[in-house]
DNA sequence: ACCTGAACACCGTTCAAGT
DNA sequence: ACCTGAACACCGTTCAAGT
């Protein structure tokens, strides 16, 4: 417990994944009047930060969206940043693709997994900020690590080296789709195409002299040539690049646990 | 030109580096009565956010800290957006560590870059959320970038491959310093270590069923085998396997490369 | 047990006015 | 050219009160 400007500040829980159960069997208990629990709730928010993004969410938005006062949500929640964590493993739980990813190869698996988060975090561009903000412990993300654990057991890697193999699939995964579903909010915001977002910055850095120097001929690397079909195109080709880095140095790291 | 809610809005530029020079050049052109430019006022900003994170940010406080207004910081910066990207640029500009990177072997010099820039993104755990935000085109990036173009230049991909390679490189750190600036912020917030913060969120799971079901023995993981010399340790490992990783897959790329 | 209204302590930004 | 004060339209959250 702290101070901060004569106001008592606790210190913030961890997660909402480790409150108490009973904070957490807050659900419905009863048919209320409203209509609401944690679920109705959660959904309502995934809703409304598709629809709007991050920076336009608020407590008092989602009560709106809820036909309810602002002040009803927290009688399920108890801050914002608990329910933000909860839409957060909630869309994680689009990930489950089935049991059928139990089996096959090893490579072909995890690029599966990692192609589907990186769509999962294109789909709600608003998870990337999220995500690097918890801890994501929720159930649905706990099940998802746990299916890439699985696909990592079968790479040859030693026990050790899965664990850091599974950390950087992981932060791997994420860096993309944190740049890629932040550019797509921007053009949003902006309410641009990409590609119209792109040509626009990539008129002006021509027009600038210091930008030219330090691109050398802009036109090489992002003209038609270089861009292909547009900017999603572009995109497409550098995470299948960086798939296979992934997996060939997994596959050259394997090689070495087994020589020794 | 939209409207939300009856309130004019104009499309948002896509970055203070792509504002015309003219309003670029609000920098100092006589003796100000406050003594404020835009340096200054970003040397403050930098200060603030490491002293009390992005969160606690705004436009009075720093203002309070420059001795000023709030609004006086409006006449030098267009909004609070614009600031943070000047700020960002900022310490990016703390990874110039000199031309002598220029030679050496290519692996060398690319985990040195890689090590500086989630060093620089672990000193200021504000910079993840940041960088996952604009477009990273300021001086200080773009030098970066080129420096980091000059090292996959040397390591034997083809010119496509180097693309695609800087791209795997970038969005790399990126997790990796995300992910560990963020706990670090947490941990700051929550007033404990980083390892401290762990302990309870380890203990925590330990004494809820579905946790231990899904992790299996957290002991064997994050016990004191698996944990080592504490978290900071344990990531610094994390990092060192990523790296190899990386560096290993990059040059078995190259060697399809050169056999092709 | 659940929901509301009023209030507190904040925000970023605009705008008219001062020097 | 630079800086200020007052004001607008918001925030998250607390708290006492209602049903």
């Amino acid at each position: 417990m702290g101070m901060v400007k004569g106001r008592a500040v606790s210190a913030p829980r961890a997660s909402v994944w480790l409150t108490d159960a009973a904070a957490r069997t807050r659900t419905r208990r009863s048919e209320q009047p409203s209509g609401l629990d944690r679920e109705r709730i959660t959904a309502a928010t995934v809703r409304l930060l598709d629809r709007e993004g991050l920076a336009r969410f608020s407590m008092r938005r989602l009560a709106g969206e809820l036909k309810v006062t602002a002040m009803s949500v927290y009688w399920y929640v108890d801050t914002k940043e608990d329910l933000l964590e909860l839409a957060l493993d909630a869309v994680v739980g689009e990930l489950t693709v089935g049991p059928e990813g139990l089996e096959g190869d090893w490579r072909q698996r995890l690029r599966e997994l990692a192609r589907a988060y990186r769509a999962m975090m294109v789909r709600h561009p608003w998870v990337a900020p999220l995500m690097g903000s918890y801890l994501n412990i929720g159930p649905c993300s706990q099940a998802f690590s746990r299916r890439m654990r699985a696909v990592l057991h079968d790479s040859g890697l030693g026990a050790k080296e899965q664990l850091g193999a599974l950390s950087a699939v992981f932060r791997f995964v994420y860096g993309f789709g944190a740049i890629e579903g932040n550019v797509i909010r921007r053009c949003r915001a902006a309410g641009h195409t990409q590609d119209e977002y792109y040509r626009e910055a990539m008129g002006s850095m021509a027009r600038r002299p210091e930008f030219v120097e330090s691109f050398g001929d802009t036109e090489e690397l992002f003209g038609p040539e270089g861009m292909g079909g547009g900017v999603a195109e572009m995109r497409e080709r550098d995470f299948a690049f960086a798939l296979d880095l992934l997996v060939t140095g997994i596959e050259a790291m394997a090689r070495e646990t087994a020589a020794t």
